[in-house]
DNA sequence: ACCAATAATGGGTGCCAACCTACAATAGTG
DNA sequence: CACTATTGTAGGTTGGCACCCATTATTGGT
């Protein structure tokens, strides 16, 4: 209690700094810690490779949302990625000006858009989702297959718990 | 190619929208795209809660170094936890407002101060961990304790290949 | 005694994600 | 038709995080 572990780090006795590097095992211990470093470093890289594309994390997110499910009334898609509608509009507008993604009024209720992936869309997607895998593969690389699947499965449970249906 | 999955979600035929709910199945198939999310919330649920206590990520790191290390010169403390000098001036002045942090000029070197914790800043690190756990508890809570180890040891995998040592 | 390097600080900048409000167009409802 | 609700849009605010530079005090070297 009085003591604790006390390397009186660099207290520079003779001059010599000497600094401990690496984090605190009192947050490493965290398994939360470590999910949100790994994942901020893993959203990180992707949205480095994104940015080359001069896109960011939405775009993504809205390809694939169209490519996986199909059209959407674009407030649904809102709803379904849990992105502001007034920034989903802005997303939509680059996608729109790239002539990834198409709006068309709905015939039957003209205040409403519906959202479709062009052939164009779907490529980019395509590109996006390789970008993707190489920095998986970079941030993985200390494991095997058979770890990665493991740590799949245990975060699709947890992912599931919260944001599946 | 042609055919996508096409749900043709909510096109309103007869007015009535079915919204899916999901996320893309192309993004969840990536362990990044799950890592990110979930580190990701467990990072804003456990800032949440720092936030109740009127600080931020930098003050726990902060905190927990020290109490692990022992005191460290601030440049060196700005070093181990990878912040720039000038912000962990910032945090260190807040702790120092609260009376949880010390800082004493080094007498061999004037330039320097040496950082520590003191009793009232052990006591609130333990309320911090406290608190991070209690979110680690909603997060993980899908995993029984086996699972939870698994992940924790292939995170820790993860993260010692970049960041440790 | 002088000079170059270093520690800490103060005062910025830019970026991004999340959020909020007001508004125009359109729809459904009594 | 009058009224209310909903859709998409425009614009702006906020908070955090990561940087960067100029300044001041102090050091160590020569």
């Amino acid at each position: 209690m009085t003591d604790s572990s006390a390397t009186d780090n660099g207290v520079t006795k003779s001059g010599v700094t000497e600094t401990g590097t690496g984090a605190p095992p009192s947050l490493t211990a965290l398994t939360t810690y470590l999910l949100s470093r790994v994942g901020k470093d893993a959203r990180g890289r992707t949205a480095a490779r994104l940015a080359g594309r001069e896109l960011r994390m939405w775009h993504m997110a809205v390809l694939a949302a169209l490519a996986d499910f199909g059209p959407h009334p674009q407030r649904d898609l809102a709803v379904r990625l849990s992105i502001d509608p007034s920034d989903m509009t802005k997303v939509l507008d680059e996608l729109v000006a790239r002539g990834q993604v198409e709006r068309t009024r709905d015939p039957h209720d003209r205040r409403r858009f519906s959202v479709a992936v062009s052939a164009s869309g779907k490529r980019e997607l395509r590109r996006l989702t390789a970008e993707a895998r190489a920095v998986q593969d970079e941030v993985l690389a200390p494991l095997d297959a058979r770890e990665r699947e493991q740590l799949h499965a245990l975060l699709a449970k947890v992912f599931a718990h919260r944001y599946g249906r």
